[in-house]
DNA sequence: TGCATTTGACCCTT
DNA sequence: AAGGGTCAAATGCA
């Protein structure tokens, strides 16, 4: 056999990323828990905690989850890379490596297996500092796309970007896509000052799509996996309270007229799914159930299917990373 | 003056 | 070949 890269302590580290994402979920649940009471019985909950704070546990848990998953996937497909370097001791060319080496302009350095996830907001503000460095008009699209990279690309030599667009179907929201994950310091879990004195922020985003393998950027309407998102302002810092459109300075005026007015929104928490359910079409039922609950009702079942997911079917197992093609 | 953004060119992927 | 992603010079701003 050639796995020979130490695989008990992979398994060990699989584990316990395992339970770190298991007591994140049940962490969230249990602020889910407490904010269905409090909202059921708004009266003679003293010395509990707020709705927004136990809201703001709720998403923390998600992101933490998230954050976690994003990493653990990180890990598998750096090790992946190692494993297919390793057939003749030669490491595998890297996309572009051996290309044209005309000035470097323009070369393409996207990184096929950066994970991705996208999701829905009525903000662009995160806890990065972000730089942007370009902006496409996109075919068949109304709104341009605007491209941002980690600030500390150079000085930490993180590798995030994320792309940002207008939804077309609610010019009201952003749809940002995340790729990679940052390894410059601060990151959004570093930072929580920012969750408790900020209540509107995190409440106007929702994960679209995770993407483990490849750097597609889902459709809108494919809702496999939602769930809330936490934003943290930092990325432009302005005094002024309209600086997420003025500020901004976006050529197109038609890109961010409408986010001038927004109105926050209670996030609709769609079912938590694995990507592996992403062909089960038999969900009829469980989706009518599921429709006519209230909110709190659905953030409880997501995290209660989450965490039943990642028992069961997500072990961080050779074989679930094996079913995807990896480059 | 230094840093961030804009914008057109270049190059990669499909 | 078309569309999309990135680069870097030009430009703007504090």
């Amino acid at each position: 056999m050639n796995n020979t890269l130490c695989p008990e302590s992979e398994i060990s580290i699989s584990a316990k990323k395992n339970r770190m994402i298991m007591k994140e979920l049940v962490k969230g649940q249990e602020s889910a828990t407490q904010l269905k009471v409090l909202l059921e019985k708004p009266f003679g909950s003293e010395g509990s905690l707020s709705c927004q704070e136990l809201t703001a546990n709720v998403l923390r848990s998600f992101t933490q989850a998230i954050s976690i998953i994003n990493s653990s996937s990180a890990d598998e497909v750096a090790h992946r890379s190692l494993l297919n370097s390793g057939q003749n001791g030669s490491p595998v060319a890297v996309s572009g490596e051996n290309r044209s080496q005309k000035g470097g302009r323009g070369r393409y350095n996207r990184r096929k297996n950066a994970l991705t996830w996208t999701i829905l907001s009525c903000t662009t503000d995160d806890n990065h500092a972000w730089r942007k460095y370009g902006q496409k008009r996109i075919l068949n699209s109304e709104f341009p796309r605007s491209y941002f990279r980690c600030s500390h690309k150079y000085d930490q030599g993180c590798r995030a970007i994320k792309q940002v667009q207008v939804d077309q179907e609610n010019p009201n929201m952003l749809q940002t896509t995340y790729i990679g994950i940052h390894t410059c310091n601060g990151t959004p879990m570093a930072t929580h000052s920012a969750i408790g004195s900020s209540s509107t922020e995190w409440e106007s985003s929702y994960l679209l799509n995770f993407d483990h393998h490849d750097s597609k950027v889902p459709n809108v309407q494919d809702h496999h996996i939602s769930s809330p998102n936490l934003t943290i302002k930092q990325e432009f810092p302005k005094e002024d309270t309209h600086s997420d459109v003025a500020d901004h300075k976006y050529s197109d005026p038609n890109l961010w007229s409408d986010l001038k007015d927004f109105q926050p929104f209670k996030p609709t928490i769609m079912p938590f799914r694995m990507e592996s359910d992403n062909n089960n079409n038999n969900n009829t039922n469980a989706d009518n159930v599921y429709s006519s609950c209230t909110d709190y009702q659905r953030l409880n079942m997501n995290f209660e299917m989450a965490s039943v997911h990642f028992d069961t079917d997500f072990h961080f197992d050779e074989s679930h990373f094996d079913e995807s093609p990896l480059l």
